[in-house]
RNA sequence: GCGGAUGUGGCGAAAUUGGUAGACGCACUAGACUUAGGAUCUAGCGCCGCGAGGCAUGGGGGUUCGAGUCCCUCCAUCCGCACCA
C-alpha cells in the first residue's frame, strides 16, 4: 500500500491556516490566557538546520494543546534582526545589511511555515524595523531620564532627583551612583552651571556615559560585553579581545543586582540556570574598612568577606591599575613599580588567563597601619588584584586565603594564623573554626567573629558592613553600523535626548560600513548626522549604536500589542497578557539576554509602565542538537574504501561523507560515486552487500557534510513526521546528536493512522458503530497519558503513547468514528496537518486546533481482574490473577491459600504479608 | 578549585509518588503475503545457561519485605564560572 499524501495535505492546510488567520490571538477574551514564547532567532544566512526548530516544535505543541484546552493562546514569532554577521557581510560585499537581513528573514519564515507552526504572524516583530526600534529608543530615553533610589528600592524619574537636589542637596540621598561621587548641598547644586548640573546628574542616571574599562575587539572594531567574550576571544568570529579604557554608554544594571538575585526564587526555571545567573551576579557579603596610610592623612579602603581575619592581615595589595599606586610609590621603588605596572597593562586578558599560577608583584615602599593594632603593613602591587572588583585593594591574610598565601610565600612576607584548624603548609580558607591571636575576637566561631568584627568596625567608624556584586554595569554602545542609533545628541560634552516626537531616530545611510580613518564608528560617515534641537541649532548626534541585546530585552511585551503606534505596549494589553507563561530557548542566553530582559522588565515596572516585574514565569532550555557526521574509511593512499567494521585490518584515513548519501549508516555506493568526480572510480570492501560508515558527533557544519535541514526531512517524510520525530528523539532539555536513523518508525506510525481511517484500497472506511470496552480502554489510556505528559512538558512519551494506541486499534481493526475523533484531537498538537485533514474528512466543523481536548474516563481503564506479581522475600516467584475489587485482606487470604504458595511456605507461617493493591503481593518468611 | 547536570540493551530511550526494569521506536533475526517493495503483517530480540535458574540500571557500601528511584562514598563524562579578596 502506498504512503499517505503528506505533501498535498500539508500544503493545503498551511494555505488554509494562512488564509483563515486561524492562529490570530485575541487581546480580549473570556477564555483564560496563555502566552507561549520562543526565543526569537537571529536570521543568519545559513538558514535553519534541523536543530533550530526543536524548541519551536515543543512550544508549538504546547500552544496547540492549550488551544485545545480552551485557552486564548498567544504564540508569536519574530526576528532579532540587528547584529554582526549581516554587517560583516556588508563590509565584504557592500550590500546593505537591511537587504541581507530581509532576505534571510524571508528564508526563515518560509522554512518555519513549512513546519506548520501555529504562529500569529500578525504580531511579528523585527528589531531592525524603525516602527519597533522607535520604542527601543524610547525605553533608552526612559533609562536616561531615571535614577535609582535605594530607600524606595526602585528607579524613579530624574525630575524627582532634581527636586531633591534643589531642596536638600544630595547629603541625605540614598541613591545608586558612580563610585566616588561627591555630595552637594542644595546651595552648591543651585549654584552649579547647567553643564555642571548635567555632568552631576549623569552620575545618577540609569543610562550614563562613563569612562570604563571595556573589552575591545580590534578586528570587529567594537567593544563587546562580558558575555560576548569567551576565553579572551570574541564569541562571534573568534577574534582576540583586549581590555581598554573608553568612554561608553552604560546601563546601571548593578542597581538591580539584589532584585535580580531575589527574583529568581519565585521563577519556575531550572536550578542550573538560576545558579548560572546567581554566579554571574556574584553576590558576596562582607565589609569595607579603611587602613590609614602611614605618614599621610588618607586612608585606603578595602573590601573583604572575612572581617573575622582582620588580625591576620600582614600586608596590603593593590591592583596595578589602582590610582593609589602612583601616590604611594616611594622614590626608591618608582622604577620597579613603573616597570611592573607597564608589564601588567601590556599583558592581554588571554595571557593573564593562561598564567594564573604565576605569582608576581612589587613593593611600593609605603605602609598602611593596622586599624586595631596600628602595626605598619607593607603595601604591594600585584596583578592578582582586580581593579574592577571591590575597591581594587585587598587586605592580605595569607594564613586564610590561597592567593595571599602564595604571594606571601613568594615574597617572604609573614603569615599569621588567626583561625584555629587546617594544615600548616597551606592556606586554611574554610569558614570553620575558632578565632585565635585576635584580641576581642578570640574564641569566637567564624560566623560570630564576622558579625562582631563588623560591629566593632562600625562602632569605631573604621568600616561598614557591605555587600559586593561581581556583575558590572552593562556597556550599551557598539562602534558598529547595524544597530539602533542612540537618541542622543551633544551640546559640547553634555549628552541630551532628542525630543520624543522625533522618534524613531532613523539609522542613516553610509557609503561604507567600516570605521572612519580617524577610528570613529561608521555612523561618522553619515551625511548630516546632526540633530536640530528646539533652540534651532544643529548638534552632533551620538555615533555609536546600541548592542544586539537592546531589541531583545523587551520584545516579549511588543508581541502583546505589536501594532501600537502610541506606546511600546498598551497597559491594557500588558495587563491582559501579563507575562510569558512558558519561554523556550537555549541556555546560552543565561547571562546575556535572560538577565537584560529581567533588568528591563524590572525597570519598566518601577516606572509603572507595566505591572509585572518578571518577564518569564517558566523557562525551559532545549538541548543543543549536534551534528552526526558520517565517515568513510579510505585505505590510505588509494581510492579504495573499507566498511567500518573491517577498517582495523587496514591502514585507513577517515573521510567525511555527505550524510544524505547514508541511511542507517549504510552508504549508497551509486550516489557516492556520483558525489564527486574523483570518487567515480572508487573501490569498496563491503560487509556482505553493505558498506557501513562510521560516525562522529560534532558541530553541524557545511564542511563536515553533516547539515540536515528541516526542508530535507519535510521533502522526504513531511512536516508532521519531522515534528513528531524531533519530539521522539528524547527529553527536550537534553543535548543530542541528530540522527535520521529511526525516523521511519514515526513515518510508519503516521501512515498507520491514515490506514486506520481508510481501507486497503484507500477508501474512507470510518463506521458509526459503538465502541467496544477494549477500544475504549485503549483510547482512554492514550488520553490520560498524553494529557499528563504534556502537562509536565514531556514530549517524547506522549508520542509513544499514541503509537501504542494506534497499534492496538489497528490490531482490533477499529474504524469507529467516536474513537477516531478522539484520536484525531490527541494527534493534532503533534501532527497538525494530518489531524486537520482527518478532522475535515470526519465531517467536523471548524479547525481541529479549536476542538476541545478530550478528557479520559477512569471507568474504561479499570479491569475486573489484575495479574498480581507474587514475591517471596522480595524475590519474584509467580503471577496470580485476582479480582481488582478485592480488599487487601481478601487478596492476602487468596494468595496464601493458593497451592504453589503453600508449597513454598512448606508448612511455615509467613512473618508478614505486604499487599500493594494493583501492584504486588510480597510474602516475608 | 567552586557550582550545576548526567551515567539504564547494539542504538535513541521509558519507568510522575520506592512495587513485574528495558514501555515505545530503530537496527537485527526468522517467518507470512507477494508479477521484488525503502510496502504490510506475525514472532523473537539485556547478559550467562540446553534447561531450571542465575546475573543485570557507572563502581562500592547502607536503609527497606522490596532500590534505576532514598542515604553515604568513589569514578567517568558534559556544561557554567574562575586570581571576585
Amino acid at each position: 500500500m502506498s504512503n499517505y499524501d503528506f505533501r498535498k495535505i500539508e500544503n493545503k492546510w498551511q494555505d488554509r491556516w494562512k488564509k483563515d488567520q486561524t492562529f490570530r490571538a485575541d487581546n480580549s477574551s473570556k477564555k483564560p490566557k496563555y502566552y507561549v514564547l520562543d526565543m526569537f532567532p537571529y536570521p543568519s544566512g545559513a538558514g535553519l538546520h534541523v536543530g533550530h526548530p526543536l524548541g519551536y516544535i515543543a512550544s508549538d505543541i504546547v500552544s496547540r494543546f492549550k488551544m485545545n484546552q480552551g485557552f486564548n493562546v498567544l504564540h508569536p514569532m519574530g526576528f532579532d534582526a540587528f547584529g554582526l554577521p549581516a554587517e560583516q557581510y556588508a563590509i565584504q560585499t557592500g550590500q546593505h545589511p537591511a537587504i541581507t537581513t530581509k532576505n534571510n528573514i524571508e528564508r526563515y519564515k518560509d522554512q518555519m511555515n513549512k513546519i506548520g507552526f501555529a504562529y500569529d504572524w500578525s504580531r511579528e516583530v523585527q528589531t531592525c524595523d524603525p516602527a519597533y526600534y522607535k520604542w527601543t529608543q524610547w525605553i533608552f530615553m526612559k533609562l536616561f531620564d531615571s535614577w535609582y533610589e535605594r530607600d524606595a528600592d526602585k528607579a524613579r524619574p530624574i525630575d524627582a532627583l532634581i527636586t531633591i537636589l534643589e531642596k536638600s542637596g544630595s547629603e541625605r540621598l540614598n541613591a545608586v551612583c558612580d563610585e566616588g561621587t561627591d555630595h552637594l548641598t542644595a546651595e552648591q547644586w543651585n549654584e552649579l552651571t547647567w553643564e555642571d548640573q548635567q555632568k552631576y546628574l549623569l552620575k545618577y542616571r540609569m543610562a550614563f556615559l562613563a569612562e570604563t574599562s571595556v573589552n575591545w575587539c580590534a578586528a570587529l572594531g567594537t567593544v563587546l560585553s562580558n558575555d560576548e567574550v569567551k576565553d579572551g576571544y570574541s564569541e562571534r568570529g573568534g577574534h582576540p579581545v583586549e581590555r581598554k579604557k573608553m568612554m561608553q554608554w552604560c546601563l546601571r544594571i548593578t542597581a538591580y543586582a539584589e532584585r535580580l538575585i531575589k527574583g529568581l526564587d519565585h521563577l519556575d526555571w531550572s536550578e542550573a540556570l538560576k545558579e548560572i545567573q546567581r554566579n554571574w551576579i556574584g553576590r558576596s557579603q562582607g565589609g569595607e574598612l579603611d587602613f590609614p596610610i602611614q605618614g599621610k592623612e588618607e586612608r585606603i579602603r578595602v573590601f573583604t568577606t572575612r572581617p573575622d581575619t582582620i588580625f591576620g592581615v600582614t600586608f596590603m595589595t593593590l591592583a596595578p591599575e589602582s590610582e593609589w599606586v602612583d601616590k604611594l610609590t616611594t622614590p626608591e621603588q618608582r622604577t620597579a613599580v613603573k616597570q611592573y605596572v607597564k608589564e601588567a597593562s601590556n599583558r592581554s586578558e588571554r595571557d593573564r588567563l593562561s598564567e594564573v599560577k604565576r605569582v608576581t608583584g612589587v613593593f611600593t615602599g609605603s605602609y598602611v597601619l593596622h586599624p586595631f593594632t596600628q602595626k605598619p603593613l607593607p603595601i604591594w602591587v600585584a596583578d592578582y588584584v582586580l581593579a574592577g572588583y571591590g575597591t581594587g585593594a585587598v587586605m592580605a591574610v595569607p594564613a586564610h586565603d590561597t592567593r595571599d598565601f602564595a604571594f606571601a610565600k613568594k615574597f617572604n612576607l609573614p603569615i599569621l594564623k588567626v583561625i584555629d584548624g587546617g594544615p600548616e603548609d597551606e592556606a586554611y580558607d574554610a569558614k570553620e573554626g575558632k578565632a585565635i591571636n585576635s584580641d576581642f575576637l578570640n574564641g569566637l566561631e567564624v560566623k560570630e567573629a564576622i558579625a562582631r568584627a563588623i560591629e566593632r568596625l562600625e562602632a569605631q567608624e573604621i568600616g561598614i558592613g557591605k555587600i559586593n556584586y561581581r556583575i558590572r554595569d552593562a556597556i550599551f554602545t557598539r562602534q558598529r553600523y547595524w544597530g539602533e542609533p542612540l537618541p542622543v545628541y551633544f551640546k559640547g560634552e553634555i549628552p541630551c535626548l532628542v525630543s520624543e516626537k522625533d522618534l524613531p531616530l532613523i539609522l542613516p545611510e553610509v557609503d561604507k560600513y567600516l570605521p572612519t580613518e580617524s577610528g570613529e564608528p561608521p555612523l561618522a560617515r553619515a551625511k548630516n548626522w546632526v540633530y536640530k534641537a528646539e533652540d534651532g541649532k544643529e548638534y552632533p548626534l551620538e555615533k555609536s549604536t546600541m548592542p544586539g541585546w537592546a531589541g531583545s530585552s523587551w520584545y516579549f511585551f511588543r508581541y502583546m500589542d505589536a501594532d501600537n503606534a502610541q506606546a511600546f505596549c498598551s497597559k491594557d494589553a500588558q495587563a491582559y497578557w501579563e507575562s510569558v507563561d512558558l519561554y523556550i530557548g537555549g541556555a546560552e542566553h543565561a547571562t546575556g539576554h535572560l538577565l537584560y530582559a529581567r533588568f528591563w522588565t524590572k525597570f519598566l515596572y518601577d516606572l509603572g509602565l507595566i505591572n509585572t516585574d518578571e518577564p518569564f514565569k517558566k523557562l525551559v532550555n532545549q538541548g543543543m542538537i549536534q551534528g552526526r557526521s558520517s565517515l568513510a574509511y579510505r585505505i590510505t593512499g588509494t581510492n579504495k574504501f573499507v566498511s567500518a567494521n573491517l577498517k582495523d585490518q587496514y591502514e585507513t584515513s577517515p573521510m567525511h561523507v555527505d550524510v544524505s548519501l547514508v541511511k542507517d549508516d549504510v552508504l549508497d555506493l551509486e550516489k557516492f560515486r556520483k558525489w564527486r568526480p574523483d570518487l567515480a572510480e572508487a573501490d569498496f570492501i563491503t560487509e556482505g552487500s553493505k558498506f557501513y560508515c562510521g560516525f562522529e558527533v560534532e558541530k553541524m557544519s557545511k564542511s563536515r557534510f553533516n547539515v540536515v535541514t528541516p526542508d530535507d526531512i519535510i521533502e522526504g517524510y513531511g512536516a508532521d513526521t519531522l515534528r513528531m520525530y524531533e519530539m521522539f528523539l528524547g527529553p527536550l532539555e537534553q543535548s543530542k546528536p541528530w540522527n535520521t536513523n529511526g525516523i521511519d518508525g514515526v513515518f510508519k506510525f503516521l501512515n498507520k493512522v491514515w490506514r486506520l481511517f481508510h481501507n486497503e484500497t484507500g477508501e474512507w472506511a470510518v463506521v458509526d458503530d459503538s465502541a467496544s470496552p477494549q477500544e475504549l480502554k485503549s483510547i482512554h489510556t492514550a488520553i490520560k497519558k498524553v494529557n499528563e505528559d504534556l502537562q509536565r512538558l514531556a514530549f517524547n512519551t506522549p508520542v509513544s503513547s499514541l503509537m501504542i494506541c494506534v497499534n492496538e486499534l489497528t490490531a482490533l481493526k477499529c474504524r469507529k468514528r467516536n474513537i477516531l475523533e478522539i484520536l484525531t484531537v490527541l494527534l493534532s498538537p503533534f501532527a497538525p496537518h494530518l489531524a486537520e485533514e482527518l478532522w475535515e474528512c470526519l465531517g467536523q466543523k471548524g479547525t481541529v486546533a479549536r476542538a476541545p481536548f478530550p478528557k479520559h474516563d477512569e471507568s474504561f481503564l479499570l479491569e475486573s481482574t489484575y495479574e498480581y506479581p507474587v514475591s517471596v522475600n522480595g524475590k519474584l516467584r509467580t503471577k496470580m490473577d485476582l479480582a481488582l475489587d478485592m480488599s487487601p485482606g481478601d487478596i492476602e487470604k487468596a494468595v496464601l491459600d493458593a497451592e504453589p504458595v503453600q508449597k513454598w511456605l512448606d508448612g511455615k507461617t509467613p512473618k508478614k504479608v505486604i499487599v500493594v493493591p494493583g501492584k504486588i503481593v510480597n510474602i516475608v518468611v
